[in-house]
DNA sequence: TTATGTTTATTAACCGGTTTATCTCCCGCG
DNA sequence: CGCGGGAGATAAACCGGTTAATAAACATAA
């Protein structure tokens, strides 16, 4: 069932006793070679305000061949998909860029219930001008397909450059170099990196690791691979899913208190569910942070804001990022230029540091031995 | 730029040699009288599937007078828009059931980005099929014009039932009751409500402390209005908006503090921001959770799984309301009836409790007096 | 006076599907 | 042989906009 039928731009135009070309032509700025006089311009707007005209969408979007819409794809990832902190803050971006160029928000997938063939089904079905993808990771050949039909296509936190793909990034060495400086700053000098302990490819994962490393040299502290928790150290196989990012907490945690004396006093921590998980571990052993113990957490949420301590986090503006995206999404879709060559931009954003109550200066004098 | 050009019906029934017609009646199952042999349908596939062929969007939403989306509106509210747990797991519900039906998604506001009356435009433009209109609480008069058209329409969490519209509702005394139930049962005997702090209308804030009083006189106990609170004991009027939720938790916290030895043994908490601030403060104080008092938090998130200690919830089956939600929008939407008057249809949906960490038996004797 | 332009429109052809009305076979039946 | 009827198709009219082609009216210039 549907609404009492709508006003058409046929009964606007006979009530304002003129052609439909006319009618059209007063009621969105024709860029054809009509023009219409003041009293018949203003004869259609008053018929089209009290009918409470509005152009009939399908319609309008055949004519013209775009439908001033954008195509969303969130597959699932590592997070919890849409819900989270992260997916929340980028939509919240997308929709202002929406919002300001008069574009529509269509959603292809969320949760993971489509499989990513559908983005090029919604797009050969032009339900769409362009497509915003999200956490572009593990295998992104079904992407390719659509950088050869040149269609419109945006990434959000792809996790290598792909060569034609337009990209909003994360500035990986900027996040976890701050959260080493800051580290470093109050006086630590054996830092650990709680990574994943899932043995599946998890991008961030290892760009945050070398970032790690990086910062570490860069700092001029010496670089123990020991101080570094990742899949291989992990006592099990994890695989991708739900608990992961807790096991990781926990595993990693577990890790590090098993070094004794040689333990890091301070840690990067991957994610804010690893981050608190270890943080429960490291109090179950009589470990406080920040007290004998110092985290910095990657990525900012509630549960980082609220969590007891709160906790230090550098985080990315993901919220202008999904803006920026979508801003190069809708000029990349309204070009008309057409079959050129793409060039790929790369826009990288670099992180905030949110000094909270997670972090201090070491207790213990910094040397290696106790 | 928008891609190669897609193929055209007009082009498969071409090479297939045929008609629109038949190629139409081929591709997708003729409602009409149209009948095809076994030749040409095979014909008409292969070609359809060597040219990759999709219908065009628009063309099809125009001459079937549907678009096979739904739109989905959500206010900015007391929470923080999407990206909150809340709204994450609605979507997830609401994109099951579209996937399902093969419906999709139009977002037409997620942030408060846009005022309600855009959902008018969205119908009238016939963009969507329906709607989803998340959390109506205060001001529903733009909402009577929907329904005056006959548009349709289905509310999720709408805080009291509107005549001829279809909703589905928290059930807040059945969450309520199981929570008070869940104190009464560990010896609890005096138990405090901690609600918001905000003057504005908070519709689900008056109805929890209703279910509250229920649930205290079912249990029968004994009704104390010092252990409400509310908005009139706040210190200082608060605005609705990112902090008043916080507020509420620290403002009640120090209103129950205050009480001294009358102060509650167990508390229901609003939210769970509110309730892990509170926390944090009676922490501040010297009172531990669950060892001096007992709270139990409404909603789930992954803050209240996190935090130290894990909250105690009532929890509503959210995914779920959203799922039913969009069945019932798609029933409607899909229903040729046409203008049968509405009926109304409202289902209420129960919560589920999860103990956790942050509830335990109360230390000192249950007696009003120390 | 005639050529030239400008303003103000209209007509009709699209856009790419769906569907009604119609038409032709071909078969069986009386 | 004549007729009804179903199977198998087609042509053309929609759906509701946009726009190229065109034309009428009128002013201006040569």
């Amino acid at each position: 069932m549907t609404q009492l039928k709508a006003p058409t731009l046929t009964e606007v135009s006979r009530l304002a006793g003129c052609s439909k070309a006319a009618a059209s032509a007063v009621l969105n700025g024709s860029r054809g070679n009509i023009s219409v006089s003041d009293a018949l311009r203003q004869r259609v707007q008053d018929i089209a305000r009290e009918l409470n005209y509005r152009p009939n969408y399908a319609s309008r979007s055949l004519a013209l061949r775009r439908t001033q819409a954008l195509g969303i794809y969130i597959p699932r990832g590592p997070w919890s998909g849409i819900g989270s902190n992260y997916e929340g803050h980028v939509l919240h971006g997308i929709e202002l860029a929406c919002v300001a160029r008069k574009y529509n928000l269509s959603v292809i997938n969320m949760n993971g219930n489509e499989p990513p063939q559908r983005c090029l089904d919604t797009l050969v079905e032009q339900r769409v001008d362009g497509l915003l993808v999200l956490r572009v990771d593990g295998d992104e050949s079904w992407l390719a397909e659509l950088l050869e039909r040149r269609d419109a296509v945006v990434a959000i936190d792809c996790h290598r450059p792909l060569p034609g793909l337009d990209a909003v990034m994360f500035n990986h060495d900027d996040a976890i170099g701050k959260a080493v400086d800051h580290l470093v700053g109050l006086g630590h000098r054996r830092i650990g990196y709680l990574g994943t302990c899932c043995h599946q490819t998890v991008p961030h994962n290892e760009l945050r690791r070398e970032a790690y490393v990086k910062a570490i040299v860069r700092n001029g502290l010496q670089l123990d691979p020991a101080l570094i928790f990742g899949p291989e150290q992990s006592p099990v196989s994890v695989e991708r899913g739900n608990q992961h990012l807790q096991l990781a907490g926990e595993y990693g945690a577990g890790y590090f208190v098993s070094m004794g004396a040689a333990r890091p006093t301070a840690i990067v921590a991957y994610e804010d569910l690893s981050a608190t998980t270890a943080i429960r571990f490291l109090a179950d052993h009589g470990l406080s942070v920040p007290r004998d113990i110092s985290l910095v957490n990657i990525e900012d949420s509630r549960l980082s804001r609220q969590f007891m301590p709160r906790l230090t986090t550098v985080m990315h503006p993901v919220k202008e990022m999904g803006q920026r995206a979508a801003e190069l999404l809708i000029d990349r879709a309204s070009t008309t230029s057409g079959q050129a060559a793409r060039a790929g931009v790369h826009e990288s954003f670099d992180a905030e540091l949110m000094v909270r109550e997670s972090t201090a200066p070491p207790s213990a004098p910094t040397g290696v031995t106790p």
